[in-house]
DNA sequence: TTGTAGGCGTTATCAT
DNA sequence: ATGATAACGCCTACAA
């Protein structure tokens, strides 16, 4: 039976042997270092060479202790939505010197574990779309910094103080009332708001909605909808739903961009006009509203600076030391109206 | 002055002292192994808690050299090509056990050459969308496993053929060939190809589309299309250019998914049917083609089968023992014609 | 049940 | 210019 050492990679003592120096000299041929003579450090580099020798990883990270290295998790990275935050979750990180990985986590609560307990061990901190119970998240992530995207104030609540937790929560009311008094200048009469019931209980957008309504002497219109794989059939159902209903919207603001698209669509087939007949109001600036026709107005997110709250406030509770109490912060986006062709 | 290692993290060692145990004792607490008594198991957690104590993953990884990472270069994960590879490749790399470390690297010769430095620092193989020299890769890289997507066979010719290096390409001709009878069958007479001009040379796919359509007995028109910031303007403009000629085309072969949007776009503005008009067919194959309308007939790249390729060869890339050779295969995928509404 | 000794692979420091 | 020695923080093996 062949020596497990003799099938792995080559060390620098393997190295050094071979080019009959010290590993110290190894070293500075390596990195680049002086005090080293060239005809060395060539026979060095040479030795390398033939060995395809790679410094480790994990004995050059130990020794230096620098590099930062954050966790995103996201539920579908396929998804524009979270690819544009993900790309702007890259360019801070790179910015500031920290590497990104990035891990998928499915949705449902028993996904993906084995996963997450894998990335808690290799990265200083973790920014996260989750949905997991409190406690759940306390066991997986312990003392590991966690920013938690877009949740719920029922989750934060119940986590562990004592644990670094940070959280970024959207808050939709500002750009909700935007958008809503953008569609009454322009005479809609029946605002309708699409929900997905992913419980029982409404969204809390919904109570929002409603009450923006009703203070401006209108009656809210709620396109309840099931949860759906694809938030293109969410949109296209809740035209299905709303143009059934005797009434139907003169416009439309959709749960997303995603299904905002599909709502686009439905409407299309049903030869109904946008933004004549039925106006459509995304939710999130996905770039790819500009390549639908027509453009999608909407309710944008500034992903950038999402992403950039969220970062500092990872690095935040991560350079946080024994003695200093927890920051606990919570902080919030808001959208911004676009208006373009839809509505 | 305070001390340096005040104001860091508690390690191991401090967590044993306020515990009043050894060290070992620490570990046993922390990963749930047998042989300690809950009490005590009690008092080292809660001083692993009171200190904020987390194991430092450098030393871990150091010690069980298990973690195997992998890299991923793309140029923009916004876009929603790269970021459904990417989605492949972490689905990919976490069934194998893997984690994904993602960077972005905008086009250009000059940019992003420090955070590709620090990347190949701290993963064991690398897969790369990638727009630099051949010399400049062996620079960077030096003997990490690399598997470059998409690229040219210069690019792959010039590589050190030292170094562990593997290629996965994409092969248009058969995908190109299928669109074209496609094309053929449905009764189209002037079949266009739009291609973005990145150097002064002909794209590689002119010379394939040009050679199939002659062998057809049609005359080939290629659309030319100046680099442009985005791929909706690189359709747009496509558009424009081919309706200002004489004889226009009624069937077009966008540069990619993206472009065709742009193709869409444009010529529902001219008010121009899709695909009564003119057939419109992308490349790529993107789940957004199903969000516009018509919906858009395309060539369906399998990212699935493409990260899979990728994968599989990182990892025989970087178990290669120094004894064996280096396999330097060049792996191929190709495209699926699937129709829809658009052509 | 608990503690001690050793080593993982590298870089930094100091001596030669 | 080069080499010897000592960390880095943790885990495994073995001893008590």
């Amino acid at each position: 039976m062949a020596n497990r050492k003799e099938v792995q990679r080559a060390g620098i003592l393997e190295v050094a042997r071979l080019a009959g120096v010290s590993r110290q000299t190894v070293t500075r041929a390596m990195n680049d270092m002086p005090g080293i003579s060239v005809e060395t450090k060539r026979r060095v580099l040479e030795a390398a060479e033939e060995l395809r020798y790679r410094p480790s990883r994990f004995g050059r990270e130990l020794v230096q202790q620098s590099t930062q290295s954050l966790g995103l998790i996201v539920s579908d990275l396929a998804n524009p939505y979270f690819s544009e935050l993900a790309s702007e979750v890259a360019k801070v990180a790179a910015a500031n010197g920290w590497a990104l990985v990035v891990v998928e986590k499915r949705p449902g609560p028993e996904s993906g574990r084995a996963e997450l307990r894998s990335l808690a061990g290799q990265v200083d901190a973790i920014i996260a779309y989750l949905d997991l119970a409190p406690h759940d998240i306390d066991g997986i992530f312990g003392n590991l910094p966690l920013v938690l995207l877009d949740t719920s104030e029922q989750t934060l609540d119940a986590l562990s103080p004592s644990r670094p937790r940070g959280a970024v929560s959207i808050d939709l009311a500002p750009g909700l009332t935007d958008a809503v008094d953008h569609l009454l200048a322009l005479g809609r009469k029946r605002i309708a708001l699409v929900d997905i019931m992913y419980s029982t209980d409404e969204s809390v957008r919904c109570g929002i909605f409603r009450e923006l309504i009703r203070e401006r002497g209108q009656e809210p219109t709620v396109i309840k909808v099931e949860v759906a794989e694809d938030d293109l059939h969410v949109g296209r159902r809740a035209v299905e739903v709303a143009f059934s209903a005797p009434e139907p919207p003169d416009a439309i603001i959709a749960f997303n961009d995603m299904s905002a698209f599909g709502v686009l669509k439905e409407l299309r087939v049903r030869g109904l006009s946008v933004p004549e007949t039925c106006c459509v109001i995304g939710i999130d600036g996905l770039k790819i509203g500009l390549f639908v026709d027509p453009e999608l107005t909407t309710l944008r997110l500034d992903f950038a600076a999402f992403a950039q709250l969220a970062f500092d406030e990872a690095v935040q509770l991560s350079t946080t030391n024994v003695s200093s109490p927890l920051p606990q912060s919570r902080k919030r986006v808001f959208h911004e109206l676009v208006v373009r062709q839809s509505g």
